[in-house]
Order: structure tokens, then C-alpha cells, then sequence
RNA sequence: UGCCGGAUGGUGUAAUGGUAGCACAACAGACUCUGGAUCUGUUUGUCCAGGUUCAAGUCCUGGUCCGGCAACCA
């Protein structure tokens, strides 16, 4: 159970905006989520979701969902579908409040004009070069450009001729005249307008010329009248310029930014750019490849929403540049996966066993509950049978210390379904592989209490041979094998090759017929979802995420000790 | 060598001058028809050096280290 934890889902960006509307300077709340829709969204994004709607709703404002397309050469329709498809998944709704900085276009262009008028901003002919040259170093002042004093009319004059089309990519741009000295290299005189006459996916060629982000975005805000303009730290010293454009144009407000640290996850990245390049290059499948940390590749490998707001909120709110340990993520998961999820059972690596003393042809079912941790989940009835698989994993002919699953002459319970003794183990002679096992078979008492004087240590999962559903797993693992894959020479040379495993399995026939996204525990292995990949005679079930596996520890600690004797 | 941020256990975070707390991870135990879940316990921390103060993670000074900033991207 998740308890609640206050001290965590307080934070200063709450604290800001607690002491504003304490003091008056708002009667509520209005912040925005805005995206560009140039890739998909992942779980940085939620972190900022859960700030912008989370904040909203719980000052009773609200939280506008604006798409920040002002570059044509990267945006695309595709993509604003799929943030909103997301955004709603993850559990939160912008209501009438869908916005798009294009439809601000003729304003801000106005805006522009005035700042022109002002004498704040001027029209260029520097080349991108000649740009550069100008612009100086961080450790040194810039020069002023030979046009920065060009007469208004000329600059205004010109503007117009770039919002007519009529002059070519690259050959002016409108820059607001600040300071070319300025320790920050954000305020010497920075680009507001370029030219692009690249078609733009819902204004079309309409507008030859695109603001820069800078100017979009503030006025964006303003006209839209956004209290806490939340941001990540990255914008920090975008941050004057934000306040200068604001404090020169005569607008509707000035909305206050807050810079927070973004979230960063081990083994993963969250680089839109690295992502683009995993998906173009076929790394992966698809934006929604299951391993990715995308919100449509987490949906589809059976993550929550409620246990990724669960983990944003857990990791808090900062300005720290931190690298967050995925084992949180996994689990809030696993817990929230814990509570809701039926239980079914499932083999997959089966290792025959023949019931010596059971009768051939004879069938029963055992009831089996769906959640112990929910009564009101329910039960169902499993298929027995003399043929079962059990978890090739779950015999051993000579049992290493502390395995205490099935061995010669050894009794193991089957999950709600009785006992079995390992008689005979039936090796192929070729080989010497073991083929099956030949058990006898007790029934079971009526608590599952193990018999009198047995020393029952293990409970195993098994389905009946006949009766099971053939189906396809798909078994991830992450996709990299470092901590931190960005801060890699090159990425992919720590791409994990065992990131996908795909293994047949057999599954109890009570999941026959389940829908796409639909979610199992398969008994001691781990949480399934089902893959839209699936089909009527073929299920496939993605691998969310294992169980905890103490066995597992053991051996790996076993493995290390008998490691370091051999080499002492 | 410029400017802007930042530094609390392995990780993430809290403590707003007054007992350094929580979660994850790790480890140990209890319990259990999932070696699951649950419960209990243990280990581990204020970047450094000075100063102010009865008292400093918190305030001051100096340093160290880390992140960001030099797209006509956002």
C-alpha cells in the first residue's frame, strides 16, 4: 500500500503559489502544458503534467493544453493527436482550454510591429555567420550589428516584406535591440522573427515568417493569462528576456516563470532527439515500443497512469539536476499492478510431468482465487488434468542449498491443486536431457495445508497440458545497460541485446478472449498485459514487469561467493 | 578565465536558526497455498574551510565540485 506522503507532494513551486494567492496576487490559478508537437511524450513530460494540471486542479484553476508550433520544418498533425491521446490517458483534462501559439500568429505579429515601433527590435541583414561573429562568447561582449540603428520605418518596412514573402530564407531576421555586452547571451539582441516558407501543418503557407520561442512563448502565456509559467531549468536564463518583452509591449499580464529541474531516469533516456533516433533507425519498434520510456510505450507495456503520477509525486519537485532510480518507478508499478491486477497461471519454459497415480482421461477443476488481495475480485476454476506443465526453472535433479522448489523424492504444493512427489525423472538417452517428470499426486486438504509430517517448502504454478493456451510472451528487460545512457560517447554501444525476449507460453484457458490492455499477474512470475499485436488464435502478452524474486537474489549471491572462491 | 542555477545516506527528497526525517534500494528476521504481498528491524548522509549564534543542513565570507547558457530549435 501506497501511504500517503505528505512531505513529498509539497514543494516550492506550491509554496509560490500559495504565498501569491495568500497575498492577493491572483484569485486563481492558470498554468499551461505546452508541448511541441514534434515527437511523442514520455514520463519527463508527466513529471510537468502532473505539475501544470496537478497544481491547477488542486487550487481549483486551471491548466490550458497549448501546442508551441512555431517551427514548421519539425512539426507534425501525427503528433498532436498522440500528446493528446497521452495526456489523457495519464488522467488529466484541459477542458475547453486546447490552444495552439499558431492561432496567435496575426497577434504576436502585431506585438512584433509595436516593438519595431518602439524603437525595441530592428530588422537584421547580418548572415547567420556574420550572426555568429557578432554575437561574441559567453566570456566575451558581442559587437552591435551595423543594422541594430537602422530608422524604424526601414525595419518596419522590411518586416512587412518578410510577412509578405517577399524576401528569401535566411536574408533578415527581426531581433529586439537589448545589449550586445550583456553577461547573458540571451539578452544580446536576440533573434524574435526568422524567415521559414516551409508549409506548416495547420497554417499552411499563410505565414512566410515564424516567431522565435522566446517571443511565442511569453506572449503566448499573457495572452492566454497564465499566472506560473512552470518550466524546466534549462529556460532559467531565458528568463530576463521573458520579463524584458513583457515589461516593453503593453499586454494583458505578466506571468511569473518558474524553472524545475526535469526528470532524468536510470537506463533510460529521455532525449526527445535520442528517442527520434532509436525510432528512426529501428532500434525499436515504433514510439510505442514497450521499452521505451514513452507514455504510449509505457501504456503498451502495461504501466498505470496512476503509477506514474504516483512516482511523479514521490520524486518531488527541485531545482537539483538529478538522475531518479527506475527501481521507484517500478514500484509504485508493482504496487499499484499488486492491488487491481487477477492473477492467473502461466509456463513458460514447461517442463512436462505425468501424474503417475492420476487417472488418464480424467479432468477437475480447482477454484483459484483471482486477487487474494481483493475478495471482491472473486474466483475462478482452473483445468486439471494427469499431463501438466510446471516452470522448468522449478526442478532441480541436484538441488543447490536453499532451492527448496521441486527434486527427486521431493514434495511441492500445486498452487490450489494439491501435492506432488517427484518419483521418476525421464531423461531423453540420447541427450541426457530431462524430458519429464513422473510424480505422484495427492489431493488437497481442505486449507492447502501441506500433509502431516511433509516438509512442504515451495508452492509451484502449473497449467494442464491439455487444456492450456498456447500463447506468445514478449519478456522486456531495459534498454540499456548503463546508468546513464546520455552521458555515453555513443548511446546505442549500451543498447541491453536482451531488452526483448520473445518465449511461447501456456497459459490456464481462463484468459482466452482478453482485450488488448487487458492485465494479469501470471502467478510468481510477474505482471502481462495484453499486446494489440494480438489475434483470435493468438494471444500475446507483454511482460510489464517481474516480481520481486528472492530465489533469484539468492542465486545471484551464490553465483558471487562461489566466484570469489575460485579465485582465492 | 563570463553569467545564471545547484550541492543532505547508494538513489530521490524533507527539515523555513532548535532531536537530521521519509521513500526506494540493500541487508536481516517474522508471516504466508505466489521465494509474491504484508509486517518488523538494521546499515548508510548535511561538499570543504573559516565566521556569526546559547544553538547552523539552514545565516555570513572564501573555496571546491556539478548543471545550464554561445540554433535564424523548443
Amino acid at each position: 500500500m501506497i501511504a500517503p506522503d505528505d512531505s513529498t507532494s509539497r514543494h516550492f513551486i506550491r509554496e509560490i503559489i500559495e504565498n501569491d494567492l495568500k497575498a492577493g496576487k491572483h484569485k486563481t490559478v492558470v498554468t499551461r502544458f505546452p508541448p511541441e508537437p514534434n515527437g511523442y511524450l514520455h514520463i519527463g513530460h508527466a513529471k510537468s503534467m502532473c505539475l501544470n494540471f496537478g497544481l491547477a486542479a488542486d487550487f481549483g484553476g486551471r491548466c490550458h493544453l497549448r501546442f508551441d508550433d512555431t517551427n514548421p520544418e519539425t512539426e507534425e498533425t501525427e503528433y498532436i493527436e498522440a500528446i493528446q491521446r497521452d495526456i489523457r490517458w495519464l488522467g488529466f483534462d484541459w477542458g475547453q482550454h486546447l490552444y495552439y501559439a499558431s492561432d496567435y500568429s496575426e497577434r504576436l505579429y502585431q506585438y512584433a510591429l509595436e516593438l519595431i515601433k518602439l524603437g525595441k527590435a530592428y530588422v537584421c541583414t547580418l548572415s547567420t555567420e556574420e550572426f555568429k561573429d557578432y554575437r561574441g562568447v559567453p566570456t566575451r561582449p558581442g559587437k552591435e550589428s551595423p543594422w541594430r540603428n537602422r530608422p524604424i520605418t526601414e525595419s518596419l518596412e522590411l518586416f512587412q516584406r518578410m510577412r509578405e514573402g517577399k524576401e528569401a530564407e535566411g536574408a533578415y531576421v527581426l531581433r529586439a535591440k537589448i545589449d550586445m555586452a550583456s553577461p547573458n547571451m540571451h539578452l544580446r539582441d536576440p533573434v524574435l522573427y526568422r524567415i521559414n516558407k516551409t508549409p506548416h501543418h495547420r497554417t499552411g503557407t499563410t505565414w512566410p515568417i515564424y516567431p522565435m520561442y522566446d517571443f511565442a512563448h511569453c506572449l503566448s502565456d499573457s495572452i492566454e493569462g497564465i499566472t506560473h509559467s512552470i518550466c524546466t531549468i534549462e529556460f532559467e536564463v531565458h528568463r530576463p528576456l521573458y520579463d524584458w518583452i513583457l515589461d516593453v509591449l503593453k499586454v494583458p499580464c505578466h506571468p511569473q516563470q518558474i524553472e524545475f529541474a526535469r526528470l532524468n531516469l536510470s537506463y533510460t533516456i529521455m532525449s526527445k532527439r535520442l528517442l527520434q533516433e532509436l525510432v528512426n533507425s529501428k532500434v525499436v519498434a515504433g514510439w510505442d515500443d514497450p521499452r521505451l520510456p514513452t507514455l504510449a510505450g509505457l501504456r503498451r507495456r502495461g504501466y498505470t497512469p496512476e503509477a506514474i503520477r504516483e512516482f511523479c509525486r514521490r520524486v518531488g519537485v527541485t531545482k537539483v539536476n538529478s538522475l531518479s532510480d527506475v527501481a521507484l518507478l517500478e514500484h509504485c508499478l508493482r504496487d499499484d499492478l499488486n492491488k487491481r491486477s487477477h492473477r492467473v497461471m502461466a509456463v513458460l519454459n514447461p517442463l512436462r510431468v505425468v501424474l503417475e497415480n492420476y487417472p488418464d482421461g480424467r479432468e477437475e477443476t480447482f477454484e483459484a482465487l483471482n486477487n487474494p488481495e481483493d475478495p471482491s475480485a472473486g474466483a475462478r476454476r482452473v483445468p486439471f488434468a494427469r499431463v501438466l506443465f510446471i516452470e522448468r526453472d522449478d526442478f532441480q535433479e541436484n538441488p543447490p542449498p536453499k532451492f527448496f522448489r521441486l527434486a527427486p523424492g521431493r514434495t511441492v504444493r500445486l498452487r490450489y491443486a494439491g501435492f506432488i512427489t517427484c518419483q521418476r525423472v525421464i531423461k531423453d538417452p540420447a541427450t541426457g536431457a530431462i524430458k519429464e517428470l513422473h510424480c505422484s499426486y495427492q489431493p488437497p486438504a481442505p486449507k492447502g495445508q501441506a500433509p502431516e509430517g511433509s516438509k512442504v517448502k515451495a508452492t509451484l504454478h502449473w497449467v494442464s497440458a491439455t487444456h492450456a493456451l498456447q500463447a506468445e510472451t514478449r519478456l522486456y528487460d531495459r534498454l540499456f545497460t548503463k546508468e546513464n545512457p546520455a552521458d555515453e560517447a555513443d548511446f546505442k554501444a549500451c543498447l541491453n541485446p536482451a531488452s526483448l525476449q520473445t518465449v511461447s507460453a501456456w497459459i490456464e484457458p481462463n484468459v482466452r478472449g482478453a482485450q488488448p490492455g487487458s492485465r494479469y499477474q501470471f502467478e510468481r512470475l510477474g505482471y502481462f498485459c495484453v499486446d494489440p499485436d494480438s489475434t483470435d488464435d493468438k494471444p500475446v502478452f507483454n511482460r510489464t514487469i517481474t516480481l520481486q524474486d528472492t530465489w533469484a537474489k539468492i542465486q545471484q549471491a551464490q553465483r558471487i561467493s562461489t566466484c570469489k572462491m575460485s579465485k582465492s
